[in-house]
Order: C-alpha cells, then structure tokens, then sequence
DNA sequence: CTTCAGATCACCT
DNA sequence: GGTGATCTGAAGA
C-alpha cells in the first residue's frame, strides 16, 4: 500500500499531523489489533536535542532512524517500547513517535495484554505498545508492510488538533517548549490529559 | 484530583 | 556506572 501521509517532500511536522486520524494495524498469531492515531510527536534529527539522533549520534540502536522514510523505529526503555517512524530520505533521521491511539478492531486482545480497562488501555506510548504487541521485533521493518503497518483508507479526520510541548523533554533548550506535540482535541485517549471529552471523540462526522 | 518515587534494563560512555 | 521520548501505585491537597 502507498501511504500519502509519509511524503518526503513534506516536513515531518507535516507528517506528524497528517498521521492523526490514521489507523495502526497489527497482525499476530492471536489476531488482529488496530487503533486510530490521536497523538504524536515529532523529533527532528540531528538538531533536535531531545531526538536520539542529536548531533549525528549514530549507534546500533538507532540505526533505523537514518534508513528511508516508512522504517520503523523502536525504543525500549524502562522495559517499555515505543513506535516512531521515520519520515525523511536516507541518512535524514527524522521521525514521529506514535503516543497514543483510539482502539478499533481486537480489544478483546488489547485487554489480555495490558489487565487493564477504558483509556488506560492504550494512552501513552509505552502503553498502546504493549496493548498492540509491538516489540523490537518490528523495529527496522517498513510501515507499508505487515504484520505492522498503516491503513490510511480508513482514516478519520480530527476536527481541531493541538499543538503543545512534548512530554518528558526536560532541559533541552528551547526544543523542550517547542510545540511538536499534536493531539486531537477532546479525544479521550490522549495521554496526560485534562478537560473534558468531545462528542464524537474530537472526529469530524463521516460524510460519505 | 495531583505529585512523586521506584521499578528495571538496554544501551551508551 | 549512568541515563532515560515511561508506567504505576501510593500518598498528599
């Protein structure tokens, strides 16, 4: 499948916006699971200081992030992992970092896999991992491809998205308040929120 | 409701 | 040996 959010010609502030709406895939040997994106986030290469690849650090681990736009990256940390994808050519290590989706299809299996229930089954980053069953076996695969990958067939559109300060970037300068954080306004599964919910969970009504 | 410490480990230095 | 792009449960306001 062509994905018309990952355009390289886009910047990947761009691209984490258009991402919103769009929804995550995973195939298992216990099923299928998928969600709508309501949050990401976007770290900007080697410039960005609170990107694992600031100043052109290039190690094992974050090798994915300089292949060609559609890689997936994953970071564990903590004993939990986290999905990015890379948005730029080769050798640009730019990426979005998916935090938090809408569940849709298998939430009977997201359930067996997080013990736990309502938003907390997939809002945060570490959380909507464990949920879908995503581990560092999908790190460096393409997101066009399964068992994980996007369907933006599918997708929704957010009436109004929200751009903030990403979330555990402390002293880094001037990109600890820069607003590369978009969610959707009113969905009830963006991590660390307040306020109240919107109806229709902060999507435009279908008008097909 | 909000804040905070501890878990716990792969990877970097 | 030190450090996190986090999560959780417990304690305080």
């Amino acid at each position: 499948m062509k994905l018309n959010e990952i355009d390289q010609h886009k910047s990947t502030e761009e691209i984490a916006k258009n991402l919103l709406g769009c929804l995550v895939v995973k195939e298992t040997e216990a099923g299928k699971v998928s969600g709508w994106i309501v949050e990401t986030e976007a770290y900007l290469g080697v410039e960005d200081e609170a990107a694992h690849t600031f100043n052109g650090r290039k190690t094992p681990r974050v090798a994915a992030m300089y292949e060609t736009a559609g890689t997936v990256y994953i970071y564990s940390m903590h004993t939990h992992h986290m999905l990015n994808i890379v948005t730029q050519p080769e050798g640009i290590p730019h990426a979005v970092l998916i935090r938090a989706i809408e569940p849709f299809e298998g939430e009977d299996l997201m359930l067996m896999n997080r013990q736990k229930q309502g938003v907390e089954l997939t809002n945060g980053p570490g959380k909507m991992t464990k949920a879908m069953g995503i581990n560092m076996s999908d790190n460096g695969t393409n997101i066009e491809e399964k068992p994980l990958y996007i369907n933006d067939s599918l997708k929704k559109i957010p009436q109004v998205i929200e751009a903030s300060p990403r979330i555990g970037i402390p002293n880094k300068g001037i990109w600890t308040e820069e607003p590369l954080r978009y969610t959707v306004v009113g969905n009830p599964y963006v991590s660390r929120k307040r306020g109240k919910v919107s109806v229709d969970n902060g999507w435009k009504t279908v008008l097909k």
